[in-house]
DNA sequence: CGGTTTTATGTAATCCATTACATTGCGTTG
DNA sequence: CAACGCAATGTAATGGATTACATAAAACCG
C-alpha cells in the first residue's frame, strides 16, 4: 500500500509561458510574474523593493503584469532571506482593559510611521500564553515584542532579546520599560486629598507582585508621613485591577468597621467598583467618601458622579515603547534605557472636602 | 575594489563540530543541530514534528540537543515550505470597544484548542489599515482572518477566501458570518418596553452603513408596528456606537423637544452616554426615562443604575467564528455558512414602568 | 577612439526547514 | 534461505524571494 500520501504534486512548474493569461488565475510568484513581464527574477524583485533602480520602461512593465495578475510577493519566503519581519506583538494582559486601549494606538502609531505592523496577543496573565507569545519571536516570526505586564518571557536568542515594557517595568532587569513615576503620582493623589482636608485615607492596591503597585503604595506611604498622618494598615486592601476586586475591598473595610473619608484606587476600575459598593451601603460620593483612581480610562468620565483620577499618558506610553522597541531593532547593542514619564492629577466630581469640614 | 560589502559570510557552516559547545551561543539551524547530535538534518526534523518514527534513542539524544542549544526551528521557513502558518488575524475596528473583548477570548479559546494563534490588528475603521491587515494573508503571512465589521477587504487570493465575518455580516457577500438576529433582539427589546407600558420609545440607531444597524431598526419598526404604535421618525437618532453619539443624540432630542419615556439604543456604549446627557438635564433614570442598551458590555452591570440591556452571546460569537474558520481551512470549498444565535434581554435598574402608569 | 564608468539586467547562491524518495539492515515467512 | 516487508535514517529537492556577483550595453572622457 504505497501512493497513499496525496500531498502537492510539482510537476506543474513549467505553466506558466502563456503571456496572454487571460484568467487571474491562483497565486503567482516572482517566477511566473518574470516570465509573463519578460525579465529575470531579479529584476523583478528590484521593481518592487527599489524602483529607482530599474529603467522606466521595464519597472512599468513590470508593475502592469503584478496589478494584473494580483501578485503579492511570499512574505514567508521574503522574511525567511531577510530575517526581519517588520512586525511587533505587543502582549498585553487582557484587552478588556480600556486602560491599554490608548497605549496601544500610541504604539500602532509610531510603528506605522516606521513601516512596521503591530499585532495583539491577550495572554490573560497566563504564562505559557506568554511564553507562546514570545516565541514567535524566538522563531523570527516577528522582530520584537512589547510587553506590558511585569513578567519578562524567556526568549532563547542568545544574546540581545528584542524586548520593551512598557506600563509596568521589572525590577533590576536590564528591560527597556517606559512607564510613570508611579511614586510620585501616588504622593500627589494623597497630597491631595490632604490638600482637601481628609486625614482617613483607605488604599486599594494591586497586586503586589508588580513593582509599579509597589510603587504606589510607597507614594501613598510618602505622602502620609509627609503630611504627619500616621499609618493605618488596615486602611490598605490589596486586590487585582479588576472592578469586582475594588467592590470587594470596600466591602471588606466596611465589614471591618474602619472608617474612612476618602479612598484611593489603584486603577479607575476598582474605583469604579469601590464606589459601586459604597453607594450600595447608602453612602453618597463624594459626600460622604471621595474616591481617587488611577489611569484616566476612558469611562472615568461617565460614571457618576465622574470619576476624579491620576491620568496616566497613555498614547505617550505607548509612542515612547514603540520608539524604544525601534531603536533596540536599530542597533541592538543599544544599552537598555528606563523612561519616566509624569502622572496628571484630572479632578472631577468624586473627591469633595470631608463632611466634617463643610 | 572587490570585497567591498561586509554582509554575512558563510564559510563558518562547518564551525559546528565541537560536540561539548559550553556556552549556549547565537541562533541555531537544524543543520547544526543535526551536525552535534551526528544525524542528518531530517532526522532532526522528524525528531521534532513526528517523534513516534525516530527510534528511542535518537530521539532522546535530538532532544537533549535542542535543549541544551535553545534551538527553535525557524517558523519562516517552516511556513514556507509547509504553506501554512496556523495564525489567525481578527481585526476589529477598536479595541477601545469591551463588546470586543469577549468575543475575542471566544476566538481564542477555539484557536487555541485546534492549535493556532490568534493577533489582534486595530484598524480604527481606516480602510487602509484594513487592507493591510488584510494583505499579511495575501503574503502568506496568515492563514485567515476574522474580521468584526461590515466592510470585506479584498484579499486576491483567486477563488476562495479564508474570511470569517463575526457580530457584523456583509449582504449578499458569500461570506461566513456569525452574529445574532438583531431584528429579534431589538423587537425584544421593545416589546419588554411596550409590556411596561412605554408607548412613546426613542431609539438612538447605530450608522446606517451598518446591515446589523437596519436590522435593528427593522426589529423596532416590527415591535411598534405589532403594538399599533405608529412610528415617529424623529424619535429615531443616527449615531456611532460611541458614548459620545449617545449624549449628543440625547441632546439631540431634548433640544427638539422631542418627549419620550423610554430609549433603545443600539449599544451599552450609547446608552451610558445617554443616560449621562438625561441625568445632567435633571431627568431621572428610569422615574422619568427608561433606558435599554445592547451588548451587555462588563461596564454596564456597573452604570447607575445599572443598566438593561440586550446580551449579545460574545463568547459564543467568537467561537463560533474560530470554528467556522477552522472548517473553512481544512476545507476551502465548503460553502459560506450563517450562523445566526440569539441574544437575550437582561433586566437591570434602567427600566420601569412609565411614570404615568404609577 | 580606446578605456573607464555607469546603468540595466541576468545567473545563481542563499535563507532554513520539511519531506519525497532512496538506502540499509533486520526480522518474517513459506 | 530467498524474498519481502518494515523500521530507521540519509540524500537531496523543494518552497519563493532577495541579492552578491557577473555581464552586457551605454555613457563618458581625455
Amino acid at each position: 500500500m504505497a501512493k497513499d500520501k496525496k500531498r502537492h504534486d510539482r510537476k506543474d512548474a513549467e505553466a506558466a509561458r502563456s503571456d496572454v493569461a487571460p484568467q487571474p488565475a491562483r497565486v503567482h510568484t516572482v517566477k511566473e510574474i518574470a516570465a509573463i513581464a519578460k525579465v529575470s527574477v531579479a529584476t523583478v524583485s528590484r521593481a518592487l523593493q527599489r524602483p529607482e533602480i530599474v529603467s522606466p520602461e521595464t519597472r512599468e512593465r513590470i508593475q502592469e503584469v503584478v496589478k494584473r495578475f494580483g501578485y503579492t510577493p511570499n512574505a514567508m519566503a521574503r522574511n525567511l532571506r531577510t530575517a526581519r519581519t517588520r512586525l511587533i506583538v505587543a502582549l498585553l494582559p487582557d484587552i478588556t482593559n480600556p486602560f491599554f486601549s490608548e497605549v496601544i494606538r500610541g504604539i500602532e502609531q509610531v510603528a506605522y510611521e516606521n513601516g512596521y505592523s503591530v499585532l495583539l496577543g491577550e495572554t490573560q496573565s497566563n504564562l505559557v500564553r506568554e511564553q507562546a507569545y514570545a516565541d514567535m519571536v524566538a522563531a523570527r516570526q516577528a522582530d520584537g515584542i512589547i510587553t506590558m505586564f511585569h513578567r519578562v518571557p524567556a526568549i532563547p536568542m542568545g544574546g540581545r532579546l528584542p524586548l520593551v515594557n512598557a506600563c509596568e517595568y521589572v525590577k533590576d532587569s536590564g528591560i527597556s520599560s517606559v512607564y510613570v513615576d508611579n511614586v510620585a503620582a501616588a504622593a500627589t493623589a494623597i497630597d491631595y486629598l490632604v490638600g482637601l482636608g481628609h486625614r482617613d485615607i483607605a488604599f486599594l492596591a494591586g497586586p503586589s507582585s508588580s513593582p509599579i503597585c509597589e510603587d504606589r503604595e510607597a507614594g501613598y506611604h510618602l505622602a502620609l508621613k509627609r503630611a504627619g498622618i500616621p499609618l493605618d494598615a488596615a486602611l490598605t486592601v490589596v486586590g487585582d485591577f479588576s472592578i469586582e476586586a475594588g467592590e470587594r475591598a470596600v466591602e471588606s473595610l466596611l465589614a471591618q468597621g474602619k472608617s474612612f473619608s476618602a479612598l484611593f484606587c489603584s486603577s479607575d476600575e476598582m474605583a469604579m467598583g469601590a464606589m459601586r459598593a459604597l453607594t450600595s451601603r447608602g453612602l453618597r460620593i463624594p459626600d460622604d467618601v471621595s474616591v481617587i483612581g488611577f489611569d484616566d480610562i476612558r469611562f472615568s468620565r461617565y460614571t457618576s458622579p465622574p470619576l476624579t483620577t491620576m491620568a496616566q499618558p497613555k498614547n505617550a506610553l505607548g509612542r515612547e515603547a514603540m520608539t524604544m522597541m525601534i531603536e533596540l531593532l536599530a542597533d541592538p547593542e543599544e544599552p537598555p534605557r528606563k523612561r519616566v514619564l509624569a502622572a496628571e492629577l484630572v479632578v472631577r466630581g468624586s473627591t469633595a472636602p470631608p463632611k466634617a469640614l463643610r
